[in-house]
DNA sequence: ATGAAAGCGCTAACAT
DNA sequence: ATGTTAGCGCTTTCAT
């Protein structure tokens, strides 16, 4: 046991020959004769030897493996996206590594740093609820200048300046939007999130465009930003609360929007509890096309953003960063569209 | 930009000192001068300096981080328990690399072989399906005689001799069964998966011990195992059917136990359809305490697996093994505790 | 107190 | 066709 991979330099005096016509011969090089090749080859076969990535890593000066940081593993949007970097990324040779910064500042920063100091090419990141609020970029700006390129995805800022891919948000929403619209709804509830999140605040303003583009004017009380809570279990049950308050002041509504997907499955518990049928008389839709959706009853109509291709995109951005040295000037941002996956709630 | 780290060769020709006063003075060595470690500390910071870690790595012959192979990311379960490797890792300051399988036999040998070719000191990894069902488990010896430690979790093996991590299916299951049986329920359909996967395999063991210890004759009637089809979209659509007919039928039940949540989901969808009430006329329970489970309606009860503990856990012993050498030699196999969550289900 | 040198495993330019 | 050597960035033993 333990029986520690074999080495070039072990080879090389096993077989009385140099350590680089060891190295030539497994790289296949024609300086090297057929026969001592095949020698080499086959005993390096017969005692499995591997090339130590490290000992290359050092040598080229990259190590092939692309950092990504997202805020939430337990997430299906970004299990998603990774889901996407990884199967690119593996099928152009490079591994990935994951973080996760738990929608904190100061991990994402630590997690930044660990990765910037060492095993990684690249990194792809969607920034964390609380560096959104802090607007502190430092260490994201810190390891651009090492030279390290970074592609946001998703959670990004205008102030950074490098790729970005992101999904179109706001027409997403006007597109959910005019969809209640289109099925003959005019007072629509919209379930968003506070505005420092420019995922959300970009849906509101889809919503409210819809709105007016159809003549319709906006009624504040049927629009929710939800607090934050601190655990979104405590997030439902506060935007519960606050649906059924709602409903019992007589506020009336026949449809909803929701900017993700467990406030609209929030928004059908109450609907339920109060025995208002839906699609009948309301009509609901919600970004996020995730599991949530497809196993409620009914399940709920949703905007998709195309998780995978996100993550796609970002590899390839990554990739071709790494690897063509040209594109490192230019930025460009890819946006991503949505598309609207109709059940049963609508 | 691209300004390219600095290293100890320039700090040293820079400040007319060797590379190892340079070394050592950023070691905080005792062999040097404080005022010559207080020059070097200085310009190394104005600098920017960041050792290395590939050279390190190359040294010290460890990586300090640690692989992570698992079927599926999109996965409440799976990222759950990446959430307790990260965790603990991190805290220890190891760095977590995560790679999928996608249930693949090939994926997982290629993933496996690419991790123990270089970055990683040590394994985690949970077998993918076909991994299981074609019993080759010769990637996984020879990662292992190459002396890097491996740790099975929830997939396991009895054919290999390696630290595991498993959860208590079988005595979780006849909890959840006697825990129906506790609240009146004779006649409980079982959702299991085929038996080549342990899980499903201990599950029903379970369902059917609780049945005898209760003195109720099992039914094959009311034990559906699934077959396994392309997408999970698929096996739902063949499992309502197969539920649908049951009922149809005139097949009884008063209570349902799943060895999952999206079956369990399955399930109330057609109790729903048929207009039997949950948890009046039929109780259900199911395993993974998922996120599914708190956005039906009712709420389902559900089986927790402590999912981060165990990726805690499986760190641990990772971790363990990597850092005493001595603890190489023994194997040994912790077992988690399921606990119920009782919701409205039930 | 400081420095020279070897070595981790590999590649590649440059001899031979 | 094969070998020698330098070097990737770092630590560490052994001089000085």
């Amino acid at each position: 046991m333990n029986k520690k991979r074999i080495t070039l330099k072990e080879i090389a005096t096993e077989l009385g020959v140099s350590i680089s016509t060891v190295s030539k011969s497994l790289n296949n090089s024609p300086e090297i004769g057929e026969e001592t090749k095949k020698k080499v080859v086959a005993f390096a076969k017969a005692h499995q030897y591997r090339t130590n990535t490290i000992a290359l890593s050092l040598k080229n000066r990259k190590t092939k493996t692309i950092g990504v940081i997202i805020p939430e593993i337990v997430h299906y949007f970004f299990s998603n996206v990774i889901n996407g970097i990884e199967n690119y990324a593996s099928q152009q040779g490079y591994n990935v590594i994951i973080a996760v910064s738990n929608e904190s500042f100061e991990k994402e920063v630590l997690q930044m740093e660990a990765m910037a100091n060492g095993f990684i090419d690249g990194i792809i990141i969607s920034l964390a609820k609380e560096t959104l609020k802090k607007q502190d970029y430092y260490h994201l700006q810190e390891t651009m200048a090492m030279g390290i390129p970074v592609i946001l995805f998703d959670r990004v800022t205008s102030n950074l300046s490098c790729d970005k891919v992101v999904v179109d948000d706001k027409s997403g929403a006007e597109a959910a939007t005019t969809f209640l619209i289109n099925k003959g709804r005019k007072k629509i509830l919209l379930l968003s999130t506070q505005d420092y999140l420019n995922v959300g605040n970009h849906r509101t303003n889809g919503y409210l465009d819809a709105l007016k583009k159809n003549g319709i004017f906006p009624d504040n009380r049927l629009i929710i930003k939800c607090n934050d809570q601190r655990s979104s279990e405590e997030e439902m049950v506060v935007l519960e609360k606050q649906i059924e308050a709602l409903i019992d002041e007589g506020v009336d509504f026949d449809g909803v929007f929701a900017v993700n997907e467990i406030y609209l499955a929030a928004a059908l518990r109450v609907l339920r509890a109060k025995n208002i049928k839906v699609p009948k008389e309301v009509s609901m839709i919600c970004f996020t096309d995730g599991v949530i959706s497809r196993y409620t009853t009914p399940r709920l109509t949703t905007v998709s953003q195309h998780a995978e291709e996100m993550g796609i995109t970002s590899a390839e951005l990554l990739i071709e960063k790494l690897e063509d040295e040209s594109s490192m000037d230019k930025t460009i941002t890819k946006i991503i569209q949505c598309s609207i996956v109709e059940r049963e709630s609508t």
